[in-house]
RNA sequence: GGUCGAUUAGCUCAGUUGGCAGAGCACCGGCCUCACAUGCCGGGGGUCGCUGGUUCGAGUCCAGCAUCGACCACCA
């Protein structure tokens, strides 16, 4: 060993206390640069980039999930030799940032106005580099092995850069315009929405139906009435076949009013009256209708949320104080004519939940139907898995009907649209530097205001943490990456964008696989949310139970599916108990070293040893193919079946008298080797869950190499070894058998039984062999006779085709023994009769392949024979 | 309205090509056996939502129904 290590050497606790192991190693690992990736290493090359977080959030589950899923990823990968890198990073999350900034500005009384883009900008840079730390602080607090010396931030310079050079290529190929439509209006942020950020809620409303002259319809808008350009009904509806084309003169709130009726496909014929009041400043589908009938577009509400001048009477009005406003006014001039409650959608915005406004206003936009069909083909054509399969389907299904995506935001903070207007000839410039002047006439330009949205610079990520536009080391190394680990909630968001963005700048898909994880939520199955107060603090867990436990119960959970999963602190406890049974197996071994010789431990392996060996590499095997599947929860469950059951509960038992006893070094030192290299191979195995309580007891053990980080991960040499699983199976029926018994009769753990083996001339020789170990296991005397009959007074036990007896020596009530039988007589009598009938239809025989049938054939022939001697057994009973 | 999914033990959930229903927790009984009571040994408990179909054989495949959920959607 080259460095000394910060493991202590004091007595090892009989508790496994993960806060200062945790504390220790952490920094230790950073220190010696274990995360740090270098694009000429050897080895295949492996890439996750991270889902950047948030840069003002803090630790939540979800992340501890996603990051968690990574981490065991890489650092399987690292240790299996591939040249991993982990880039970790956060977003600047333009709109969330402002949401929060202004909520503070709030309760100082001011708005982001008030203070001006400067003073906020400065703000929000004080906000990220106050508060940005937190959330990496915790994710080095997760474990995650990132390579932090590559921390990638959306709005450093580079990605910057990055951000423009896209901008500017998107436009010179004609992908990014601008437009004048309606667009979705949070007059709370005083921006521009995308489609996809605004939400979807059930609402309670009024279905105010409204007379216009000789037609009557319903709204659940009334105030947008003062926005109405026109009347719409479908063409075939023969009820107002006569009104088409005509302009009505009809009384109205603010007088009367000149309206004309159109026909549009558009309209429901069977939904309310079948007439639609067509408002197109304020209603995508009026919007369209309004565009195909040159009705004109008049904004009644403005970005405020208020009623605009136009409103006349009702101008400076708030848009739902309008609403009950006109409605009255409406009401006693008699034009209601009647309303009815109605349950419908309304649009919320997804940062602050205020109603969105539909409003016609000039954004920019990315044409994305080209880059869709080459993101969709992509898919298809399997060049990106995504995982769970399933997903597929749904990333098809938005993708064939994707619409322009708006990347305009009438905000501050990211990255301001590389665009630069001449007022002198009116041209418009986009540009990769800043302008100072006009290129054409050489008058003084403005920048466009606005900012993108957020998930234009992530949608670059794969690609611009490399090092794009720049021909980097890094990015011919590590593009494409191989696996992205993300949540479905933001398949569209981002997975889409990435795939578009990265398919049309790099010519190249940005990652092989995506692995769309489940979300998390609180035990009721409640989403978590601070509203709503369930929200379990990551951290706080950690606190409790320990990194290593709550990673592992993360993993557990990680079951590939769509639906999203929960978390109780039992699961966490319960695999706290698991660290904690996993520290005393190790100290165990540790505590019995004393004399060890590997050199010596070369003499062949007695039966356990084979046995124990090959469960080890069978599990090796499963956790392999199960990471390689994305199958976390197979990968910890076969852990931890193998480190409890088959290392714990028999491997260590059947050990222990081996290791205690000074009469046999060699045989000593055989099982030593054993316990160390079983031990020390579970622990490279287990230290991509549980990376500090591995690498803490892998310090102690005797080793190669500094850190277990750095040791290889483990491959299974050979198949199982099919033999020793069969013949220590057969000794473990036995102990259990034995076990069963004592249970069942209610004898006490420490008397020694008197057990009477009649085993199956087969099984006889191995039985004989390994008397010693069925007896130190099951606390009893073994007698071995092929000829022994039953003794009156004793309990039956069957293991295989070998019967065992055990005296019961008149500690036993006979009456209760009797009922038992009697009870197993009959079960087994059912189960034998089942087996019977099976076999007795000609179409199970005939038909079903052979081994099925000689597999049932033996069954029957095993209960028939454990039938005769139950009943023989009753007999004796008298 | 469309799409996808779920329904398995008291609870939370596994169950990959159809071949004897599993885990964790909870529960019951017995144990402080010199690694661990965050432990050990043993046990009980399920018509796999309902109805049909395919098959020698269905938790698994197909159809219908019921209940719940998620996502998408311009029905005013």
């Amino acid at each position: 060993m080259t460095q000394s290590n910060p493991s202590s050497s004091a007595p090892i606790p009989d508790r496994y206390e993960p806060g200062a192991v945790e504390a220790r190693w952490y920094p230790e690992w950073e220190r010696r640069g274990y995360f740090r990736a270098e694009p000429e290493r050897p080895g295949k090359p492996y890439c996750i980039v991270i889902p950047p977080p948030n840069v003002t959030g803090s630790l939540h589950l979800g992340h501890a999930l996603v990051n968690t899923l990574q981490d065991i990823l890489i650092r399987a990968k690292r240790m299996d030799g591939f040249n991993t890198l982990w880039v970790p990073g956060t977003d600047h999350a333009s709109i969330a940032v402002h949401v929060l900034l202004e909520r503070q500005l709030e309760a100082e009384g001011k708005t982001r106005q008030d203070l001006g883009r400067a003073a906020f900008l400065e703000r929000a840079w004080t906000w990220k580099e106050e508060s940005g730390g937190t959330i990496t602080r915790q994710l080095r607090r997760l474990g995650a092995s990132c390579d932090w010396s590559r921390e990638r931030f959306t709005m450093d310079p580079g990605l910057s850069r990055a951000v423009r050079e896209a901008f500017v290529r998107l436009y010179d190929a004609g992908l990014i315009y601008q437009d004048d439509y309606i667009v979705n209006w949070c007059p709370r942020c005083q921006t521009v929405l995308a489609d996809l950020e605004v939400e979807r809620e059930e609402r309670d409303a009024e279905f105010v139906y409204i007379k216009y002259g000789p037609l009557t319809l319903g709204t659940v808008r009334p105030e947008t009435k003062l926005g109405d350009t026109g009347l719409a009904v479908h063409p075939a509806d023969p009820r107002y076949a006569q009104y088409v084309g005509r302009t009505l003169r009809i009384p109205s709130v603010d007088g009367e009013i000149d309206i004309r009726v159109v026909a549009d496909e558009a309209v429901d014929p069977e939904f309310g009256t079948g007439v639609i009041k067509v408002t197109p400043g304020h209603d995508p589908t009026d919007f369209e209708i309004g565009r195909r009938h040159n009705l004109p577009v008049r904004t009644v509400i403005g970005f405020d949320g208020r009623m605009t001048a136009l409103a006349g009477k009702y101008a400076g009005l708030d848009r739902f104080e309008c609403r009950r406003r006109i409605v009255e006014d409406l009401q006693s001039l008699g034009l209601v004519e009647r309303i009815e409650p109605y349950r419908h959608a309304v649009g919320l915005c997804y940062r602050c939940k205020t109603v969105v406004e539909p409003l016609v206003s000039k954004q920019w936009y990315v044409n994305v139907k080209p880059l869709a069909e080459v993101a969709l083909q992509a898919v298809r054509e399997d060049r990106i898995r995504i995982l769970p399969r399933s997903w597929s389907k749904t990333y098809f299904h938005w993708m064939e009907s994707i619409r322009p995506w708006c990347i305009s935001r009438q905000l501050w903070w990211g990255h301001r649209i590389p665009v630069w207007y001449c007022d002198a000839d009116g041209s418009v410039h986009v540009s990769r530097t800043d302008l100072e002047a006009c290129p054409k006439c050489g008058g003084p330009v403005r920048q466009d205001p606005d900012v993108l949205d957020t998930w234009f610079s992530s949608g670059l990520w794969p690609f611009s943490t490399l090092g794009w536009p720049d021909d980097t080391p890094e990015l011919r190394t590590y593009y494409p990456t191989s696996v992205l680990v993300t949540g479905y909630d933001i398949l569209f968001f981002w997975v889409a964008r990435m795939a578009m963005l990265g398919l049309h700048l790099m010519k190249e898909v940005p990652f092989r696989d995506v692995y769309i994880h489940t979300l998390v939520r609180d035990p009721q199955g409640q989403k978590m949310s601070k509203s709503k107060g369930n929200v379990i603090d990551p951290l706080g867990v950690m606190e409790r139970f320990g990194t290593d436990a709550f990673r592992f119960t993360l993993a557990v959970l990680a079951v590939p599916g769509v639906h999203d999963i929960r978390i109780a602190d039992e699961r966490v406890e319960a695999h706290r108990n698991f660290a904690n049974k996993l520290w005393n197996a190790a100290r165990l071994v540790l505590s019995n070293l004393d004399g060890y010789a590997p050199a010596g431990a070369r003499a062949a392996a007695g039966l356990p040893e084979r046995w124990i060996e090959s469960r080890l590499w069978g599990t090796v095997s499963a956790v392999r193919e199960a990471l390689d599947a994305y199958r976390f929860s197979d990968a910890a469950g076969a852990l931890y079946q193998f480190v409890w059951d088959d290392f714990c509960d028999w491997y260590l038992e059947i050990a222990k008298p081996a290791l205690y006893r000074a009469d046999d070094p060699a045989g000593r030192n055989r099982v030593q080797h054993a316990l160390v290299t079983m031990l020390e191979t579970t622990l490279r195995l287990l230290h991509p869950v549980m990376p500090f309580i591995t690498e803490e007891l892998w310090q102690r053990l005797p080793h190669e190499g500094e850190s277990i980080m750095l040791a290889p991960y483990p491959s299974a040499p050979a198949g199982a070894d099919e033999a020793a699983e069969r013949e220590m199976g057969l000794l473990m029926q036995v102990v259990t058998a034995i076990r069963n018994i004592r249970g069942e009769m209610r004898l006490s753990p420490a008397s020694t039984l008197a057990a009477i083996v009649k085993a199956a001339a087969a099984d006889e020789p191995l039985l004989r062999a390994h008397a010693p170990l069925i007896e130190t296991l099951a606390r009893a005397r073994v007698t071995l006779d092929p000829h022994a009959t039953r003794p009156r007074a004793s309990a039956l036990g069957v293991a295989g085709r070998s019967e065992i007896y055990v005296e019961l020596e008149g500690l036993v009530d006979v009456d209760a023994e009797r009922q038992r039988l009697e009870k197993e007589i009959k079960r087994t009598a059912e189960a034998m009769a089942f087996t019977r009938a099976k076999l007795a239809r000609p179409e199970f025989t005939e038909r079903a392949p052979a081994e099925i049938v000689d597999k049932e054939r033996e069954k029957l022939a095993e209960q028939e024979a454990l039938y005769a001697k139950l009943v023989a057994s009753l007999s004796w009973m008298g």
